[in-house]
DNA sequence: ATAATACCATACGCTACAGTATGGAGCGGT
DNA sequence: ACCGCTCCATACTGTAGCGTATGGTATTAT
């Protein structure tokens, strides 16, 4: 149905997206391997041949969501030379609705296990760092590039939640591009 | 040992404390009769004799949340005449490392019940609304005073994942009235 | 003192899920 | 045509938690 082509058999990677879709919208914990199984169109036996088991799964996908993560941010971001325009679509990219800015406040919340508290660090700070270095490649200083990249910070993650909250799921295109330019003027200028 | 006084029979209110002290560092999910009654030094037959099930527990447990909250923020910051000053001390309570901010913050990235979603809607319109009304006193007109208090509250929220994420905990005293000076400077004037 | 009521323990059945063990279908290689 | 590998189904065991039924103890009321 969904499926242009009925594959024969399942892949690692078709799991993950199922997981990451899972996360998304349920959490971590929600992860389970029989009804993940089922969803599937399969038994856990097909589970257990390509994972050792339900916290391999969480691990393996969340690697494959931050690759791809990463990818994206680095290609359509960390490409653009002027700092001012750099920022501005980040701020843009953050309004977007995409799977991936689920999964992200979804994890912020999420206190089930150390690994996730690890990845969550890593991540923030890696994007912390790369907004501060837009703001001095602006001209501020050191002090103030720092507190305003996370007082940026803090509003994608904190739109992210109320957008949830709010609407149930993240603004379509026309009321991010308007958001976006707002945070803009407040915190680009 | 934690008690001074040792009580002798425990009350609804002894299951609600618990279990908000669950849901704020572990999430709703987490809050599980068999578990609880253990760390209460109890059995389950204690429980279902102050409550009828799990969910009725939660749903209480949250309305105690809410009220205690309510009466927080009147008290503290909506006695306040000067609505710039009322904006200051709510930055500053915001910044505050209280678990009403914990439960908050874990509950928006719940999706487990439709009851928590309602309860989250309502209480982040109420919220922003009194935001909006803060602004509107202070003189800008609608549409700005409305963006902006959307702006804000992202902050509010967005600061809050963030201090989990890179502290394990809520800020200090004294970095959350550093943040609050920032916040405020950026976003009140 | 006795009866009622509040509070809790114990024991039970039930369900959902984790993980294992094993067998089997289908396919490619030789 | 047979072998071996990939992928999955089936059938277990084990555990954790929900909710119920019922009996027991301690406190309070009368």
């Amino acid at each position: 149905m969904n499926e242009v082509v009925k594959k024969k058999s399942l892949t690692a990677e078709d799991w993950q997206d199922a997981a990451l879709n899972v996360i998304a919208h349920q959490g971590v914990a929600a992860v389970a391997v029989e009804p993940l199984a089922r969803e599937l169109g399969v038994t856990k036996g097909s589970f257990y041949w390509h994972f050792s088991n339900r916290m391999d799964l969480v691990k393996q996908s969340l690697k494959k969501w931050r690759l791809g993560d990463k990818k994206l941010v680095e290609e359509t971001i960390l490409t653009i030379k002027n700092p001012k325009k750099r920022l501005l679509a980040w701020f843009k990219l953050s309004a977007e609705p995409i799977q991936s800015h689920l999964i992200y406040s979804t994890l912020l919340a999420d206190r089930s296990h150390t690994l996730i508290s690890k990845i969550l660090k890593e991540i923030t700070l890696e994007r912390l760092s790369h907004l501060q270095q837009s703001y001095r490649e602006m001209g501020f200083d050191e002090k103030f590039a720092k507190a305003q990249s996370l007082l940026a910070y803090s509003v994608y993650v904190g739109f992210l939640h109320m957008s949830k909250t709010l609407y149930g799921s993240l603004p379509d295109s026309k009321q991010a591009e308007e958001y976006a330019q707002f945070v803009a003027k407040q915190l680009l200028s």
